[in-house]
DNA sequence: TCCGTTTATAAAACCGGTTTAATCTATTCG
DNA sequence: CGAATAGATTAAACCGGTTTTATAAACGGA
């Protein structure tokens, strides 16, 4: 394809002048800028991006990083992403998934400063080896989820309360009289299943209800989040058949509950109370009964990373911004005061 | 950051050796190369992306496409992405998502070559610009459905078989003695749903049923596919009482027709069967009654756009290639043999 | 009219890598 | 022992842009 040479030489103007007609950082007589944009149709040229992006060192694209290998978009990934995608759209970046392990990443010949003007990283877990890594590189960076200890006061982040949030669940079925409240939190070392962990211990604590180790588990990160939600709660029942209420981390978990209750003759939410956090209204509402869940607003979420970072980016300023983006439970119809044989259980 | 420059000076050796310690092009000696290494490490240097793309004209990066402006990722379009970033992350490739809408990459300042070695296009619209494009500026291309009109043998696409698709759901609806049926189909203009337009015509034909234009309405693109499905079916019914059948383009759709029928009090499948295109298993079963519909297996579709394209950017090969995926009906619920008294009615 | 500015364009250096062609050793073979 | 050859390393050119610095032309004021 034709380069910047070309199209001088074709216009009769030097390079830098064809450079500046294009980047226009500098002014160029109307009809000299003429004269090359003409030449550049003629020559189909464009200008080459990485060329640009080596002398400018910027690209006007960010990255978006999955956390492990392999990992699959949810339904809450997708809001996140169509937040994301939207800031981007309206900023004039570009939005660069990587999905590549570090093992892969980590190798000589593919070892590489990121091609991105500053990341968004998702799902941070207990000691992400991916923050320190963008630090030392001095690289802008926005986390979707609070990052674990020390980097906490260190990087920006966006999230929802979540321990706030798992207290407000918890209080919610304490308060309808529930006392053996079954929580199916998200994978172990995320940092938001030790937040929304942690609320539901204190909303317990300070309800006076004793925690049982055995009513919070944490999801199997190679099972569906329906097949996990089904079969964790179809054992829990078996086996303690004094729950009567269940927390769920994503509507798909909540399915799982239904269909596990529903096989074993249990009634939601006359036997059993199911709450979800969740991001999807369209399907939850159309559930029986419709499914009772804490909105998180991903796409918030996504949308105020982006923002951040786009502005870290931008200004240069690298200071350390945090945004709580606000939820809201919304009760449909899956939660109900608990059962008066099951209080008595205990 | 440091520089290959700052590396070969370290290491006591010239740019070049440097260069081909980290691209594992040419020989380097083991001594030399653990020496090369070691001033990288103590510099914590990493090979610019860009500088190396410039050199090397490739960037192990593929593009994905959407549409128009400001398009939002469907369901639909999630399980496309998690296929295509699934063969991305097996053969190192990187994947830039591209929201920017025309107008604004049409703009001197931001008119550039796109930064990838290839690109995948989602959606494509009858006269669809961004296939020329790509053709003139001789990118690689990989279209995700049908690509309209002279573009059909001239690029790359994988697809479902959507005339196919559209004359099996009417011929399974017309087993069943539906005569009057609606068909929500996908945005005009969007090639899919003129196939799927064209299937549902010729088995009507077929079958003898006369083509009635008001029972083929496009989605509005500016309308949630459940807003959509609600108010379309809903005036619908009240309009022609003698409907008793509903195809929808997605499975959100067919909740908005579940939320029509339901305040109508019009039964499902008693009254009124519904099957959609589909993507989502989970919900779909869970819907009261579960919700039948054809399996599209998006997945499979992103992840055989992505290793076509690949392909052609690793190989070079511009050869025109096409991938058919298989698609499924599942029956689950939502259809049944049309009532008698509607099927007098015509 | 002449000189100091301003304005438009050009030449050359630069961004940070890769690659070709040249150089310098070390080895092999007649 | 000298020439041919192979192997490792390097100098210099190159990828396609941007930017700094230089130059030429146009303008305005004294």
């Amino acid at each position: 394809m034709a380069t910047i040479d070309d199209v001088a030489r074709t216009a009769g103007v030097s390079k830098s002048t064809v450079s500046s007609v294009f980047s226009q950082k500098r002014p160029i007589s109307k009809e000299v800028t003429e004269r090359v944009l003409a030449a550049a149709r003629q020559l189909d040229y464009k200008p080459n991006y990485w060329a640009r992006s080596l002398a400018n060192k910027t690209t006007r694209i960010i990255g978006l990083n999955m956390p492990g290998e392999r990992v699959k978009f949810s339904l809450f990934h997708l809001s996140l992403l169509n937040g994301v995608l939207s800031e981007c759209s309206s900023s004039g970046y570009r939005l660069l998934v990587n999905s590549l392990s570090r093992t892969y990443l980590d190798e000589v010949p593919h070892l590489a400063k990121e091609p991105v003007d500053g990341d968004i990283l998702l799902d941070p877990v207990e000691g992400d080896v991916r923050i320190a890594d963008r630090i030392r590189q001095k690289l802008p960076l926005v986390v979707i989820g609070r990052p674990s200890g020390e980097f906490e006061s260190k990087v920006s982040y966006v999230d929802n309360d979540n321990v706030e949030n798992g207290r407000q669940v918890t209080e919610y079925l304490l308060g309808l009289g529930h006392r053996r409240i079954l929580f199916l939190n998200a994978s172990a070392g995320k940092t938001v299943s030790a937040d929304r962990g942690l609320g539901y211990r204190r909303a317990l604590e300070q309800a006076g209800v004793p925690f049982d180790p055995q009513l919070l588990v944490h999801k199997d990160p190679n099972q569906t989040s329906s097949d996990f939600g089904y079969a964790v709660s179809k054992k829990a029942i078996a086996k303690h058949p004094d729950i009567t209420a269940i927390i769920t981390d994503t509507d798909k978990m909540a399915v799982g509950v239904y269909k596990a209750a529903a096989e074993a003759g249990i009634a939601i939410p006359g036997d059993l109370s199911v709450i979800a956090f969740s991001d999807e209204t369209v399907f939850a509402a159309e559930l029986h009964p419709p499914l009772t869940g804490v909105k998180l607003f991903g796409e918030e979420l996504g949308r105020e990373a982006a923002k951040l970072l786009i502005d870290q980016c931008v200004s240069g300023n690298r200071s350390v911004k945090r945004a709580l983006i606000a939820t809201e439970m919304v009760e449909r119809g899956s939660c109900a005061a608990a059962p008066v044989r099951a209080a008595t259980d205990h």
